[in-house]
This record gives C-alpha cells, structure tokens and sequence, in this order.
RNA sequence: GGGCGAUUAGCUCAGUCGGUUAGAGCGCGUGCCUCACAUGCACGAGGUCAGUGGUUCGAGCCCACUAUCGCCCACCA
C-alpha cells in the first residue's frame, strides 16, 4: 500500500516468506506508470513495514507487473539494489532455512515452505492477493541432499580475483598456455575476463579449518559464531578495520590487540578446491625449495576434465603465477565425457558405470585400455559399453598369436640381438625392405599423433600396421624364407620394435611377450621408444609391394568369382610394361604363389592373353588367369563392363578438369601433376580393358 | 538468457592444409577349421557426408541461414 493513500502497488514474487525481509519496492526509472511515487514511502502488508521507493535499471518493467520487492538479504540482485540504494537488510532466515526473530514473532521458527503458505493465507485474508498461479522457474539444489537453497545473506570468507586472473588471462592470450582442442581458450579466458570474488569459506565438517583466529573481547562474542549463526547481527555493516582478527598458521596465544587470551578459531573450513590450485607445487613440498620443486615445476601436460577448467584449471594457472612466478603446465589436454549408450553421463552416484574390474576380468585390462584409447577422438564425448572392448581383445589376441608364430620359428642363433642395424648393410630383399619401411612410417606417425594428444590416432595406426601389414602380408611371406637370416632379424626387429611402440598402449601384453625375446641383459623396454630410421624409408619398396599385394588380390577375386575351390592351384599370366618391373615379379614370384594359390607364374613383356580366361588390370600390369571349363562368357563381360564403366565415369570427371582453363590457371603445380599422370594412367588401364573386353566379344 | 558441440555406411565413430575413387570397427553376404590366431583368414555388398544458399578452378572440410539432438555456464523477480 502507499503510504497516505488507498493505491496499491501489486508485486509477483515465488518467495512470498521473503516478503518479511523486504525493504523496498524497486521500479524501472522508464516506467510511466510507477513515476508518481518517486520520494513516497510504501507500507508492507502483514507487518506493516515502511518500505522505500527506488528506481534502478536492474529492473524490467516487462517483467511480471514492473514492481520488483526488494530483499537484499535473500537474493542477490536485491542485495546489489541494497548496495547501490544505500538499504539495510534484514535477514529473516535461520541457518537452516527456518524463520527468525525478524521475521515477526507470528512466523518465528516456522520453515521457511510453511512460511510461505502462511503469508499466501495472511494475504487473502486481507484481500490482498491479487492472483497464484504455476510459474516454472530454476532454483539452486544442494549437490548432496538436493534440498532446496534459499539464498541467504551471511558473513563470508573471499579471494579478491582480479589481480590473481590479469597475468592468468594474459598467459592464455599470449599462448603460452594451449588448450588441445583449442576452442577451450575461449572459455577460460572468458571466465577470466569476468573473474569474479571467491568464496572459500564453507560450513562443512570435513576440510582445512580456516585459519582465522578472533579475540572475543575485541570482537564481540558475536564474532565468532557471525551472522550464519547469530541473525542479529546479521545486518551489521562490514567492518573495513577488525581488531581482534588474526590470521595465523598456529594459533596465538593473545590478542594482539588487547592482549586478551580468550581466542577462538573460525569454525568454517576452506573450499576444498582452495588447497587442490596448490598442488602442482604443495605436493612437490612447497614452500621450501626441495629437489623434487626444483624438477618437476613447471611441467607440462595437464589432461583433465571440461566441467573442472573454472574450478581447478584456471586456479592453478593463478596460483602457480602468483606463488611460484612461472605457470605450472603449458598443455591442457580437455578429454571428453564418458557416457553410457543412452548418452548419460556415468557416474557412480547415478549407478550407471562400467566396472572396469568387470572388463578386465570378461576381456583384459590391455583390452580395456587399447579399446577406451581407441574411441576418445579430442574433444569428443565417449559412449561406452560392453561391446566396445571386444576389438580390444581381438588386437591383444592377435599380438600375442603373431608373436607365437615368430617365436616359434626364431633362431636365436641367426639373429643378432646386439645391434639395431644386423641387415642395414646387406642388400635387402623387397618384402624386408617393405615392412622396415612401412614399420619407421608408422613409428613416425604415431609420434607425431601423439604429439598432438591425438591419442586414438596413434592407436589406430599401430593396429593398422600390426595386424594388417606385419601380420596380414608381411608374417605370410615370412613364412616362405623364416629361416633366412634375414628374414629372422627383420621378423625380430620388426616385432621387438613393435611392442616398444604398443607398450603404452597394452603395457601387460607387450611386455610378456618383450620378456620371451632374446635380448641384452641389460635392456629395459619400458624407457626405449624406438629411434627413428628415415633411411629405411623405402618409397621403391612401398610403390613395388603395393603392385605385388594389388596382384594377389586382383588373383584372389578372380578365384572367389569364378568359385575356384580354396586348396586348388592355379595358372597366372602376367603382362608387364618393362623388365625392371619383370624382375621385381619374378623375384617375388614365391610370395604370389603361396598368398594367391598359384602353381604356374608367367611373366612377360610380350604376352598374349590366353584363351578363356579371366582378367584384371593393375596399375600398368594386366592378370590373366586361365579359366578352361568354367568360364561363363557373359559374366565376364558384365565384370569387366562394370570396372570399364566407373574407370571411364572418373577418367572424364578428369579430362574435363584438365581441360578446364582456370584450373589449370589455379591450381599448384604439384596437383596439375599429380592430375595429368593418373590421368595418363587411366588412359592406359582403359585401352587394356577395352582390349580384355573385346577379345571376349570375338 | 549466454557460450559451445554434434549430424558421414544398418549401428558406433574417424576424416590432417579444401585437391583424383570419403575410411575403420561391428553387423551383413559368399567361401574357408590353410601346420600363429574361427577372438581367425579371404573376397564382396553397402554413402545425395542433416537441409538450403554462398565462396572457390575444386567443398564432407570454409561462410550464412534452417532443422534435429546434446553439453556447459548463469544472480530468470
């Protein structure tokens, strides 16, 4: 009500109890319809209170009737009003959420729910509710009992940030701090830019006891037991000078002040994230200036979680700044969320968890890490469930089957375990040469993966080459020359090379099988990555086994095409454009026999298809596999009209680029290229195909 | 309210600096218990890269808008 007037000015609020803490009504200065109360008092209804009138842009005169109660000591935007408009609050609550003595003896000691429906009652008794309707809106829970919070004013412990965030925030802008992935920069600083005071204190059992000591005689017996527990003096103005405050690591035996020695500490206890932003230097035994300080400080990777980067990254890149000088890690690596497959995220609390005892027990602990390794891309939540770790212990069987194979056939004798280079001075055979190279490619790529925290790269490039090079091709041409010497050393190379780069992934299996090598005594596999050989690098090698893996394949298709029966051998043709790629052939006709099933090997530069048979191109090779009897004619021409169809689709696709005036303005040189040879390519494999097709036809 | 992510094969997901024909695992089809491995081997099928428009010689990738799903933050009387 106004006050000296029979006007009512009509407020909304989803807290009517806190009607008995208000002490203003705030209105927008734009709003008209509120203009004329400028300088007049209003009266409280129930308790008949005096309330000011304000006017503040904090209020939206859209909102709800324009009118907005105010009641700093139970909601944060009032208390700001309180602040700015020089208003005295009055705390109605008691720490636990019943009402106190200013909150009129009629409610004291009701909770604060039985409150409200008791003011509600009050109202309409007086004819003074205007209308009660559902209203959806979102209020705090507590993170442990989920009881509702009431926001309260109470007298608290803070850091002042500001000065704390300004060399925090300029370490992330000058980029000597990197988020991987990057976007994470932008929410850091954005906190930082709108750093705010924190709150340390906190009225929980467990934790660091706020080392904060009050002289009673100076301070009051209030001091202590504050505004949390007192409501009377809730309302008293901060004090900017405390006599009889002591901050102290022991407790002192007088005031300093008044030299009294009735002293008692706060009963808070710290935020438990005000001890964890020490750690990366507390836990190395700061403050004194020990070995392990001395080493370990600064480091440089922190890997953690996105919910955390406020709580405890941004801290600690404060307090390393302000307590050592120097940031303490210059990689923050932000993984993912583990979900489960509905896409919750799993928690213990909400029972939806993996056991990892559970998956190691069911498929082993290497599986259960190759597997969470292989399925966190950066930055990418993962979904997680049984079936994900089958992969896992498909890889750790496989390894450990490959390793049988060789350890079977190795020769202890042939090999020589005392140097890395046994076979750098001998002339290599292709199949060697090939999988040392592909084996420093992927040496080389995996570090470079995991340079960049791209763990699951790395994982898969190592799966890649084990199982499907060293195992699929190269362990199958082992197989024809194992007791070579050569061949045993690359076979032992290879291998021990191989669980080096696989133990971080798969620590237990690697190192078994590490351990049934032969080795120097003195070796330690752990702290040996692999050194890498950029001379073994052999693109001759690569570009010649790919022609030999495409040839048995092309054979391989052939035969399951044309249903040729999986132990019976056959003859091949192949026609080759030069003699140095005949002599490669014929080197390595071995290896095409025994992968492809093959008992006649023809290789020639002048070669004539043979009657009634099947055919492939590869590259500028031709395959021809005599097919007497079981050839079906019209088959074949469907099979070839097919891989006519879509070479010819993608040789115009090309023509018309290399046509193309402006792309040939545009595009580098190297790509021009790259175009113009496969294109010269195709031209070839087409005519051959063509040719195939019409020897069909006559 | 503010900020961000995702949308690619039946499913779960990779995809580097924009560059020829977009990959993997699982699943699916066919044939194999080949003397390391059936937790395996070989061969194969399967894609309008959410939609619309734009930039570019060239777009899964860059820009704008739209749709759907999801996350984080917040003092929504």
């Amino acid at each position: 009500k106004i006050k000296d007037s029979q006007e009512h000015v009509v407020v909304a609020t989803t807290r009517p109890e806190t009607m008995l803490g208000d002490v203003a009504v705030a209105f927008s200065p734009k709003d008209k319809r509120y203009k004329h109360l400028k300088g007049k008092k209003l009266i409280l209804p129930v308790i008949n209170r005096e309330l000011e009138a304000i006017f503040d842009r904090l209020v939206d005169p859209k909102f709800g009737t324009g009118a907005l109660k105010v009641t700093p000591a139970h909601d944060p935007v009032d208390f700001q009003l309180g602040l700015t408009h020089k208003l005295e609050p009055i705390n109605v609550m008691n720490p636990d959420a019943t009402m106190n003595r200013e909150a009129s003896v009629d409610y004291e000691g009701m909770d604060r729910i039985e409150c409200r429906e008791a003011i509600l009652e009050a109202l309409k008794e007086r004819g003074l509710l205007v209308k009660a309707e559902p209203h959806r809106h979102a209020v705090g829970h507590c993170y442990r009992c989920h009881t509702m919070v009431e926001p309260r004013l109470s007298k608290q412990w803070f850091v002042k940030m500001k000065p704390l965030a300004k060399k925090a925030l300029e370490a992330a802008k000058k980029k000597r701090i990197k988020f991987y992935p990057a976007r994470w920069t932008k929410v850091y600083i954005n906190w930082m830019e709108n750093i705010r005071d924190w709150c340390i204190s906190r009225q929980i059992w467990w934790g660091h006891r706020i080392p904060v000591y009050y002289c009673k005689k100076c301070q009051g017996r209030s001091a202590v037991s504050d505004a949390r527990l007192a409501p009377s003096s809730a309302n008293r103005k901060p004090q900017t000078v405390n006599p009889g405050i002591i901050v102290s690591k022991t407790r002192p035996d007088k005031c300093p002040s008044c030299g009294s020695a009735d002293i008692e500490q706060d009963p808070d206890v710290l935020d438990t994230w005000f001890s964890s932003w020490l750690w990366p230097f507390s836990t190395l035994g700061w403050p004194s200036e020990t070995e392990d300080l001395k080493y370990f400080y600064p480091t440089k990777t922190l890997v953690t979680a996105q919910e955390i980067i406020f709580f405890w990254v941004a801290r600690m890149m404060m307090a390393g700044i302000e307590f050592m000088g120097e940031i303490p890690f210059s990689d923050i690596y932000i993984h993912g969320t583990v979900r489960d497959d509905t896409g919750t995220k799993m928690s213990k609390s909400l029972g939806n968890i993996i056991d990892p005892l559970d998956i190691i027990n069911e498929f082993g602990a290497d599986a259960l890490r190759f597997s969470i390794i292989s399925i966190t891309a950066v930055g990418q939540d993962v979904f997680l469930s049984r079936d994900k770790f089958e992969s896992g212990r498909n890889f750790a069987n496989k390894i450990w089957n490959a390793s049988r194979l060789v350890l079977m056939n190795l020769d202890s004798g042939k090999i020589d375990i005392d140097t890395d280079d046994s076979f750098k001075d001998s002339s290599l055979e292709l199949k060697e040469r090939w999988i040392l190279s592909r084996f420093y490619q992927t040496l080389k790529n995996v570090g470079d993966s995991l340079d960049s925290y791209k763990i699951n790269e790395a994982a898969k490039l190592i799966y890649e080459f084990f199982w499907h090079e060293f195992c699929d091709w190269y362990l199958e041409f082992a197989k024809t020359t194992f007791s070579s010497s050569q061949t045993q050393a690359c076979v032992y190379q290879v291998l021990e090379k191989s669980l080096r780069i696989l133990h971080p992934f798969m620590p237990f299996i690697s190192e078994e099988i590490w351990q049934l090598l032969p080795h120097r005594s003195e070796s330690v596999m752990v702290a040996s990555w692999p050194e890498f050989e950029k001379k073994l690098i052999d693109k001759k090698a690569d570009r010649d086994m790919d022609a030999i893996i495409a040839i048995v394949t092309a054979i391989r298709n052939i035969r399951s095409t044309w249903r040729i029966e999986a132990q019976k051998t056959i003859a091949v043709h192949i026609k080759v454009p030069s003699d140095p790629a005949k002599k490669v052939l014929i080197e390595n006709g071995e290896y095409i026999k025994r992968l492809a099933k093959v008992d006649e090997l023809i290789v020639d530069r002048d070669l004539v298809k043979p009657k009634s048979s099947a055919a492939d191109v590869c590259g500028d090779l031709e395959v021809f596999v005599p097919l007497k009897g079981i050839i079906d004619y019209e088959k074949e021409k469907d099979r070839i009209s097919k891989n006519l169809e879509s070479l010819n689709a993608r040789f115009g696709d090309l023509s018309g680029k290399l046509k193309n005036e402006r792309f040939l303005q545009n595009a580098p040189a190297d790509v021009i290229d790259k175009f113009k040879a496969s294109h010269q390519e195709m031209k070839l494999q087409l005519e051959k195909l063509e040719a195939n097709l019409d020897s069909i036809k006559r």
